[in-house]
DNA sequence: GAGCGCTCTTACAACGTTGTAAATTCGAAG
DNA sequence: CTTCGAATTTACAACGTTGTAAGAGCGCTC
């Protein structure tokens, strides 16, 4: 076994043809004489020849990886704890991988992290980005836009920017928790918001406001969340004590439904028969939940799939008008609610 | 703005001097006069010159990339539910970071995704390889190893392998839960094991069983789980009809912990009153449980941090002999033993 | 049989960086 | 006023690939 990996020059020499020759047959370009091709194809068997990738990027400026960029607001690395991140790495993962493309990871939660990941993508380390991003004043979607850098973000962006990106609609989705619970026969609904500076949470409280407003329930209590167990769970308690008589809640997601769930237990009282609570997501705590959770189903692995294509159909033909894919959310009913 | 990106030559004209000057500036290296270095660094700046990285691997032949492998024994991309991952990817990430290394994520679920992932690093694109591999019976080690390519296991490998690892004294961990059940006074105990053809599975099933003995309860019913949720209540489910007695639970990961918790609830008894639940992991769902789970904690983020350590050394300077890192496990008790 | 298209192959110049050996500068010593 | 040497700087050759323009080979047609 030789030191250093075999090259094209090496392939070349024991079949005995140039280094281009070599380069088509790897490449499956056409205008390789078949049995030359043998030739070559057994060549490369025998010197266990692998292009090199780093030495392919340089010419033809592609790196065949994008990045994957979780843009906390600042949660740090535990952002992974969070169940969506792994179905978005899922969604992104599945999709990227019959095309080959790789997914690098880069958490951008701080100023020197968002200018690393810019950098990064202007070494032309990877071909272009899959932003998650929940926060609408996040800088990074517009500083990559200037860099010249093709990215898609998860989540329409804060201000208007040309870029293409995929959402839900999540005032929808708040439409049919509060449909729900009305059709339930539920009359004293409250629910718990994400955090109010995220798009999605104002969408979902939007939507859900308004249609209860439609049923006949103009005033909806609420307290804000953070999209966590424990601030759901606290948001749960000042609920009830606020509003003791409440029979209805929904919950912006289903960590903060679960912990609602508990709290509620915890009072005495039961889920459903007492209060009937409604998730949103339909990721795993909506099934380990007991009752488990009636939710509104966010498809992230289809919409983080999405993404990705977006991304690669940009990649292939650059210079397209920013696009946008919107999933429609579905009620999941299961014994919560 | 130009279009395409500026290269050391077009900062070394704006700067006049030579691009190996500004290669020096850039790299930092010695041996170069303070004002020019000025001029220079202006001309960057002015320039908004960012170094290719394609160019600078194909010399350096470093990428500064490496491989995060999870190679799951085929459960496909919804290995990233588990929380596990999670955990793991948080402690790659934060150890990554400072050190300007990025993990590319790769799924090795198939034989054709393993063999991309071999040559994948074969061809250079990442500098080395950390896997995540459960499966002792996985090609995947000794296939990198073959190829040369620097990698640091989760666990340690099915058959003696002259590669470092990451582990934790799971058998440890096994006989802490036994301590723990047998203190707080349990006589009718059974766990709930992971897949038997996994080490750690062994491991935790043989400490636990080994305490126990040595308790003086030689047999210990068991029923073998696969680390998910509705497997553990399945389990949970077999055990309490064949033994309905019994007043204590060692389940080999939490997320079976809960769900036999679940179990057990259904049945009318109370945790930890009538039934004990100890936990494996101390991850998220021991939180989200009612009553918490009393667990053995494994500190999946260090490990996978020291997993990535072992791997920047053996970059820094290859070579060296293999290396493992054991870490201990820790009972954390809560309201559920 | 010369000329003309074909198809297939080859040489050679990029791509943008780093590292090394040679060249320059400049001050100090002889 | 030379000459030597240390400190900087420069020119140039890699690194391994792709793409392009030029070159062979060869079966046609006229």
């Amino acid at each position: 076994m030789s030191k250093s990996a075999p090259t094209l020059e090496d392939v070349a020499r024991v079949a005995g043809v140039s280094r281009a020759t070599v380069s088509r047959v790897v490449n499956g370009t056409r205008n390789v004489d078949p049995q030359l091709q043998e030739t070559v194809r057994s060549a490369i068997e025998q010197t266990g020849y692998s292009p090199n990738r780093a030495a392919r990027s340089l010419v033809t400026r592609r790196t065949g990886t994008v990045a994957l960029v979780i843009s906390g607001a600042g949660g740090g690395s535990d952002v992974f704890t969070d169940p969506f991140f792994g179905r978005v790495a899922a969604g992104v993962v599945d999709f990227l991988r019959p095309h080959s493309v790789h997914p690098v990871l880069m958490l951008a939660d701080s100023e020197p992290a968002r200018t690393e990941v810019v950098e990064f993508l202007r070494q032309g380390s990877a071909d272009g980005a899959l932003l998650v991003t929940t926060h609408p004043a996040d800088p990074l979607p517009a500083r990559l836009l200037a860099a010249g850098v093709p990215s898609v973000l998860y989540a329409r962006p804060g201000a208007p920017t040309p870029v293409s990106y995929v959402d839900m609609d999540h005032r929808a989705g708040g439409r049919l928790a509060a449909d729900h619970l009305v059709a339930s026969g539920r009359t004293d609904v409250v629910t718990i918001s994400g955090p109010l500076d995220v798009l999605a949470s104002q969408d979902r409280l939007a939507g859900f406001r308004d249609a209860m407003a439609r049923h006949g329930f103009p005033y909806v209590p609420s307290a804000e969340g953070g999209f966590t167990a424990e601030s759901g769970g606290a948001a749960m308690t000042r609920l009830l004590t606020e509003h003791p008589d409440l029979d209805g809640v929904f919950a912006a997601n289903d960590l903060m439904a679960q912990a609602a769930v508990f709290v509620i237990q915890e009072h005495g009282l039961r889920v459903p028969d007492d209060v009937a609570v409604v998730g949103f997501d339909d990721s795993t705590p909506a099934l380990a939940c007991r009752p488990q959770l009636t939710t509104v189903r966010q498809p992230v692995e289809q919409m983080a799939a999405a993404m990705a294509e977006l991304l690669l159909t940009d990649l292939e033909k650059p210079g397209q008008r920013p696009r946008s894919v919107i999933f429609e959310p579905e009620l999941v009913v299961r014994a919560s609610a």
